[in-house]
RNA sequence: GCGCGGUUAGCUCAGCGGUAGAGCGCUUGCUUCACACGCAAGAAGUCGCAGGUUCAAACCCUGCACCGCGCACCA
């Protein structure tokens, strides 16, 4: 036990545990440990991008995982919080890509070609990658970091490539020709969750189009995307609509590409029931291969779905001369010129909709045609009813419903990406069209379903073994989504499809700790991959925090400039402020509006807390003394019951999930019921001359501390190890119970019935503190009223009934900085006008020497006879009201006659003092 | 269009049937021997609007308004 520095510096201290907790192995995760008697508790973190920076949201998620965390190794358990990183594989190639491209070494990533490119990424994520590991480190995290895995680690991708096999021979996964979400920018295809919906202002351009066999008679088409008539391979009505049902069966002149002989740019005229009366003019332009509606409606009417666009959103030859290579947005307004050169353009208008945007270029997906893997989800039934059953559970419970609405109308994934960074899809394709001669070419063992033909006719090998000869098989050339990996993560961590000791010991894991933002992406999907492949839940709660907002409830980005650096904020304030300012901002299920002002508040209670200690240390003496019940005075059994409601209230909290509840009740207790009240008044006893009272009052000090270090503990794990220490708390216990680190110490269980009987802590004992309390909030009113600087030690009497014992004399005066206070006994009687209050306690008098002012103090007690008339009004409106009287419970009634009593009492006694005022 | 949140002190939020609360900010006084990152006292709220249920409503019910989010979507 060292002498505490004047000045808390969280840096050095911060680093000096997480080294000794590292040394100590306090992370580690030892499945053999589990038993009956000290169950498992598991979480395995939301990986973040490998590549990634620490941002806020980070710190809140993992601030709770690693509170859940500690407080489990506190109860006994044996915990494994496990880490790591995933690929993800836009993100990551994105920025790889733009980073060389930004250095001049490429314009494309096909100027380096496949091998290559992976090369600098690779390069790329061990220069950048763990980065955020170290930043988890700093905040505390207690991860067991022996076992951080990454999403490509050859065993991990040995798994995802198994399941994926798993699911093709199962037939779930299929390659086919569909409508995808396409990314022009990072030009692959998206899963619909990739997309984000964004209100856009655009136009809406009317257009005429003339009808083949009525030269002369034109119909007008509304469009928000002029660039791809030259797509179009109809016009479409509502076969109900009378304004245009005589048309269907004739032909349009589709206007584009201008240069196009008429009669190859004739297109039928069809009635479709999708088509809205209402909207634009009623009449649809049909392009099949650049819109989703469309190419259904095509589908319906066997039409040609010409694909008239680029990979990379420019235009190409079948947009005509005018349009090819440029790029769909130029493309747009060249169509318009165009149509207005012809005659045809009508009308635009401004006009509000929906664009779906890249959720990773921000820029407008491209809805287009390709061939592409997808994927039926599996074991839809029992992770939709695991959630609706309760027995997975969400916290909070509201986002059951988002999970099972989207349950309800599952569409399959298209889990094929065309990009280089990812796991490639284990999938060859032979170069034949002889079912028999592929199987026999595959060249090893393989199951009869790993061979197929695919609905384009193409036959495909599926397996974990590429074909023994390659001259007739050639790779799928695409990865898998990045979710594709992420969604095994539970198991695939931990040494699937290997029944492991870890397996074993820790799956299903307890909690899961994410945002609720990818609770499709990632949530529902490793329900699913839970079931399939471990035939239960893969965690038994999901705690979905708040998203982390700025002051003016902005989302933190980087354009907008708003995110802080947490490791700023950690140098700055230090790891504790910052977790302690975030969880007590972050009530369950809302978001959270980030303020510094929070951090700073966590600083400020870190500093509090450690000029508590210090306070603590400057007293001297040997730390957890033994506590004498005969020796106990009133504040010091006041302050361990309310140690006991603050036991309670946060271990409530916690079981709850209600992080900031705890956080408020930690705060609450230690700053406004310990520091403000208890150990003003120990210095009472203190200061006194009775060692043996000394000595328990620094006994009761030592054990509300050392239970408030282990409360505080998960919530600020350095600055309470730190104390714990210096205090010598850790001195007496064994080394794996709190003696090596206030990791392994018990978490404090509210005390026992015997423990109060023993120490005789009874109900009044609060209320007898809380009178006195009163007694110095009455003086301290008095000085304000009167204007005494609270440094001025003034003489205060107290007259009342009931005896006062000299500690309490002792404790008002130190709390009301008195100069002295006097009990006077009935024959006292204050000079004319001497302020006074009453308190449970009796009239305490606050003599002015003769300096009263008695108009002030006339003054004074006007203003509190009108408050308490008010009070008292309300309460006797109440009582007098017939129907309240016979309605209400008896309890009710009695307590407003109670308080009806008390203001009535309390008026009276004033009435008097003001009486003696005024003659 | 459907769904989910929210609307309480200047700000951020707690309270969810029986006397309106916290932190920050603000005002005033104080370097009182743990802490000015502090101590003490204070000002400040028709609890979004309108109905209803109840002896009693911030709290329960209905409707409306506004803010935020999600899903779906008409070109």
């Amino acid at each position: 036990m060292s002498e505490l520095s004047k000045t808390y510096e969280p840096q050095a201290i911060e680093e000096k545990w997480y080294a000794s907790w590292l040394a100590g192995g306090c992370f580690d995760a030892h499945p053999e440990r589990v038993t009956p008697d000290r169950p498992a508790y598991s979480i395995v973190i939301p990986p973040p991008n490998v590549t990634g920076v620490l941002t806020l949201g980070h710190v809140l998620n993992n601030t709770i995982q690693d509170i859940l965390a500690r407080r489990a190794r506190m109860q006994g358990k044996e915990v494994l919080w496990l880490p790591g990183t995933d690929h993800a594989g836009i993100a990551t190639q994105t920025v790889v890509e733009r980073t060389l491209k930004k250095a001049g070494e490429i314009k494309h990533r096909d100027d380096l070609g496949r091998e290559k490119f992976l090369e600098k990424v690779w390069e790329w994520k061990e220069k950048h990658g763990g980065i955020i590991i170290q930043q988890l480190k700093k905040l505390g995290a207690s991860c067991d970091w022996k076992r951080e895995r990454f999403t490509m680690d050859p065993e991990y991708s040995a798994c995802v490539q198994r399941v994926f096999a798993d699911l093709f021979e199962k037939g779930s996964i299929y390659r086919g020709k569909r409508m995808v979400n396409w990314c022009p920018v990072s030009r692959t295809a998206l899963s619909d969750e990739e997309v984000i919906m964004k209100a856009q202002s655009g136009m809406l351009y009317h257009f005429r189009v003339e009808i083949a066999e009525r030269p002369g008679t034109f119909l007008t088409v509304a469009t928000t995307r002029p660039e791809t008539i030259p797509g179009d391979t109809a016009l479409a009505v509502n076969p109900k609509d009378s304004r245009y049902s005589e048309f269907i069966g004739l032909h349009a002149v589709r206007p584009l590409p201008a240069e196009l002989p008429r009669e190859e740019r004739l297109i039928p005229i069809i009635g479709d029931e999708h088509v809205e009366f209402g909207f634009g003019t009623g009449v649809l332009k049909v392009t099949p291969a650049h819109d989703k509606a469309d190419f259904e409606i095509g589908q319906r009417h066997g039409l040609a779905a010409p694909d008239i666009m680029n990979p990379d959103g420019t235009m190409n030859a079948l947009a005509g001369v005018a349009l090819a290579g440029k790029d769909r947005f130029e493309a747009r307004k060249i169509a318009v010129a165009l149509l207005t050169e012809l005659g045809l353009m009508e009308k635009e208008e401004p006009h509000q909709n929906n664009v779906g945007f890249s959720e990773r270029a921000d820029v407008p997906i491209e809805p287009r045609l390709s061939s592409q893997w997808f994927l039926r989800y599996p074991s839809q039934d029992a992770s939709r009813e695991v959630v609706k059953s309760g027995k997975m559970r969400f916290f909070p419970e509201r986002w059951t419903k988002v999970y099972e609405h989207w349950m309800e109308q599952l569409q399959d994934w298209c889990i094929s990406r065309q990009l280089w960074w990812g796991h490639r899809i284990p999938v060859w394709y032979f170069a034949g069209s002889d079912l028999a001669a592929a199987r026999a070419a595959v060249g090893h063992e393989a199951a009869p379903e790993a061979v197929r033909q695919l609905e384009d006719g193409s036959i495909a090998y599926c397996g974990l073994i590429a074909p023994a000869d390659l001259t007739y098989w050639q790779q799928d050339n695409d990865v898998l989504d990045t979710w594709f990996s992420s969604w095994l993560w539970p198991f695939a961590t931990m040494g699937w499809p290997e029944e492991t000791a870890t397996l074993k010991a820790f799956y299903p894991t307890t909690d899961l700790v994410t945002g609720p933002d990818i609770i499709f992406f990632w949530v529902a999907r490793m329900i699913m991959a839970g079931f399939e492949y471990r035939g239960e839940l893969p965690f038994r709660n999901v705690y979905f925090t708040g998203i982390i907002r700025d002051k003016q409830g902005r989302k933190m980005s980087k354009s907008l400039g708003n995110s802080p650096d947490p490791l700023d904020l950690i140098a700055k304030f230090g790891a504790d402020a910052l977790r302690f300012g975030v969880m007590r901002s972050a009530p369950l299920g809302q978001d959270v509006l980030f303020d510094e002002k929070n951090v700073e508040l966590g600083r400020n209670f870190c500093t509090k807390l450690w000029n508590a200690a210090r306070f603590r240390q400057m007293q001297g003496g040997a730390p957890e003394g033994e506590i004498h019940s005969d020796l106990l005075s009133t504040d010091d059994k006041w302050i361990l019951l309310r140690l006991d409601g603050a036991i309670a209230e946060v271990s409530h909290a916690l079981d709850e999930y209600r992080f900031s509840d705890a956080a408020q009740a930690l705060y609450r207790f230690f700053w406004n019921e310990y520091c403000d009240w208890y150990l003003e008044a120990s210095k009472a006893l203190l200061n006194g001359s009775d060692a043996a009272l000394r000595d328990n009052t620094l006994a009761v000090t030592d054990f509300v501390l050392a239970h408030t270090l282990r409360l505080f503990h998960p919530f600020l794990p350095f600055i309470t190890e730190e104390l714990w220490h210096g205090l010598g708390f850790n001195q007496e216990l064994p080394a794996d119970q709190g003696g090596h680190s206030l990791m392994q110490a018990r978490w404090p269980l509210p005390l026992g019935e015997d423990f109060r009987a023993h120490y005789g802590l009874l109900p009044e004992d609060e209320a007898r503190a809380q009178a006195r309390f009163d007694v110095v909030l009455a003086g301290r009113g008095l000085r304000r009223d009167f204007n005494i600087p609270s440094n001025k030690r003034v003489p205060f009497v107290l007259k009342g009934e009931a005896p006062v014992s000299a500690h309490d004399v002792e404790v008002i005066k130190i709390l009301l900085n008195a100069e002295s206070l006097e009990v006077a006994g009935n024959i006292w009687e204050p000079t004319r006008g001497t302020p006074s209050s009453l308190t449970p306690l009796g009239h305490l008098y606050l003599p002015l020497n003769g300096l009263v002012d008695v108009a002030a103090e006339r003054e004074r007690l006007g203003k509190e006879i009108a408050k308490i008339e008010q009070e008292l009004l309300k309460v006797r409106t109440k009582l007098s009201n017939e129907t309240f009287v016979s309605g209400a419970p008896e309890a009710v009634i009695t307590e407003h006659r109670q308080r009806e009593s008390d203001w009535q009492d309390k008026l009276g006694e004033i009435r008097r003092v003001a009486a003696a005022l005024a003659d």
